[in-house]
DNA sequence: GAATTCAAAAATGCATGCAATTACCACCTT
DNA sequence: AAGGTGGTAATTGCATGCATTTTTGAATTC
């Protein structure tokens, strides 16, 4: 079984390209990339068109180009995640979910605990992600789950882009805290069934993230998520 | 200047399938439709990746498949519209915008009334879209409104997908002048900053657009923007 | 009639050729 | 130095060839 090449170079693309290894501005020309990964442009053309439509690579006139995004575009893609979360959250809740669903979500928010309280960051990303994941996924709508997993392909807009960086841990450490506090307060409105306030603790959720944006460019440090990002550092 | 012709498939496509031509199920071959336009199977394979990502086919093993949809999902995509420009309208609410945008809006207000008296539904579906576009457009988020243009896409989504049937006029006409009573609030609560009355009027008004699904499946008259619904008629 | 088999026909994924377009760069001009 | 200019090299969009996979449908069996 051959994994189809234009989804190798897919794969191969999207992670140099969140990685920061191909930054904002870079031209990306299919013939050279091509005899990089030692296939042929077809399947590489593909690729772009995929990742095109995905929005880190903008088509001009003649070939793709990586995107780079303003500041603002940074946290308009937060909110845009927020809101799609918080719109499955709020429809989840208003629905009405099985108690099964809600042990699952108490599992992982014990989960969380853990990786908080032992502040293994690393695993947090994860655990954070799969939390997002199910009780976003509950809402029973296909169509806005498409929308959400479409909102976390900007590599600094997704639920875990950026509580891996390393940098003031009081404030870090603080801010891990004030998230699971809303984790909890989301799975008390989902199980109470209101919705309203579902949405209003997603969205400021994911407000807390335009915080660790800010910290991570105040500190310089290494944050691969910005890369795409103009004069982010 | 020749238009290039993965565009041109891109769009006879897309106009095929929102049309109805192309009912959901199809299976689509791209050296058939090769065939079929005269042009060789490569800009027709980038045009079906593009329809792909637009949500109107799915790519199977092998090749591509007319997306066929479920009532509910209909009902769905409705709502994500109305929850991205609510988001978009309640942004620009609490930013401000200026003066001549709000009379560029009065003047589209009275362009819809013009045409509601008139009763000129064809003229009444372009004076709408344009509405929406205008108003939402405020935002000062590319990212934002790239995702509610991409909204539109689906064909039984956009804010003028079906105020042109024909059914009962008595509803439909009462439809229209709710519609334009929301439309005259919204631009209030834009200029009065007032972001969340913005943001539930939005989502409330795309709600007006679920009935009018369901008075096109009931008339069980010709609802082209319904072929891809499953047994919608 | 429905289900199964299997070989021919057709379609796909990928590679590659080619004309037309675009980018590149050394060389002028002011 | 900044701003053309022109010609070459590289790249793109599209067509097409080929091996492999998938579909089709006629023949066969239950």
């Amino acid at each position: 079984m051959s994994t189809l090449q234009w989804k190798q170079a897919l794969y191969q693309l999207r992670s140099r390209l969140v990685s920061g290894e191909l930054v904002g501005g870079t031209k990306l020309r299919a013939s050279h990339l091509a005899g990089e990964m030692g296939i042929s442009r077809t399947p590489i053309g593909e690729a772009l068109i995929k990742l095109e439509g995905e929005g880190l690579l903008i088509r001009d006139k003649s070939g793709f180009t990586v995107r780079s995004f303003k500041l603002e575009e940074v946290f308009d893609a937060i909110d845009l995640r927020g809101i799609l979360e918080g719109a499955a959250l709020q429809k989840a809740a208003e629905k009405g979910v099985a108690d099964t669903s809600i042990e699952k979500l108490n599992a992982l928010l014990a989960d969380l605990d853990q990786v908080i309280a032992e502040y293994q960051v690393a695993d947090y990303d994860h655990h954070n992600l799969d939390f997002h994941r199910q009780i976003t996924h509950l809402c029973d709508s296909d169509i806005l789950i498409a929308e959400i997993e479409r909102s976390y392909r900007l590599p600094f807009a997704g639920p875990s882009a950026f509580p891996t960086s390393k940098d003031d841990s009081r404030r870090f450490r603080a801010s891990l805290t004030i998230g699971q506090e809303h984790h909890y307060q989301m799975v008390s409105a989902l199980s109470r069934r209101e919705g309203s306030r579902g949405f209003s603790l997603m969205t400021e959720h994911a407000r807390l993230a335009h915080e660790n944006v800010r910290a991570a460019i105040r500190s310089r440090e290494q944050a691969p998520q910005l890369a795409l990002v103009n004069n982010a550092l």
